[in-house]
DNA sequence: TAGGTGACGGACC
DNA sequence: CGGTCCGCCACCT
């Protein structure tokens, strides 16, 4: 629990609900926006215990060699990410990989708040 | 408690 | 581009 009583699969899951439909973002990015640079693995763990279906768009998380994660493990996930994604009009290949530099999400931040301080 | 295993990432060859 | 290694850290024996 952070200071605002969310667990890490609640920030993890507050973040990958801010990519945009048709986009990407990487789980080493995710895991830097909440706070938890280097924890990429545990973005991943954290995706996992999310019950499917679900409202977060898990599917337009994917690792930094731009493919989707496979692994039996996941129990037919990883084939059911390649489906939504080409959903949203991103091309994946069979084998997982995808146009990553073409589709990667990067967050917004306002450059300036209202409550800065100007010279 | 120690050790193996990942929905990872980056360095190297 | 592909294959290996290693650091990483939460889980599960």
């Amino acid at each position: 629990m952070d200071r605002a009583g969310l667990s890490f699969d609640q920030r993890v899951q507050a973040a990958v609900a801010l990519v945009p439909r048709g986009r990407l973002a990487t789980y080493g990015q995710i895991a830097e926006l909440i706070g938890a640079y280097g924890c990429a693995r545990q973005v991943g763990w954290a995706l996992r215990r999310l019950p499917l279906p679900s409202a977060v768009p898990w599917h337009r998380v994917v690792n930094a060699q731009g493919r989707i994660s496979m692994s039996p493990g996941r129990e037919g996930s990883d084939w059911m990410q390649i489906e939504l994604l080409r959903a949203e009009g991103i091309p994946v290949q069979a084998d997982g990989r995808l146009p990553l530099r073409r589709y990667l999400w990067s967050p917004e931040f306002p450059l300036v708040d209202a409550c800065s301080i100007s010279a």
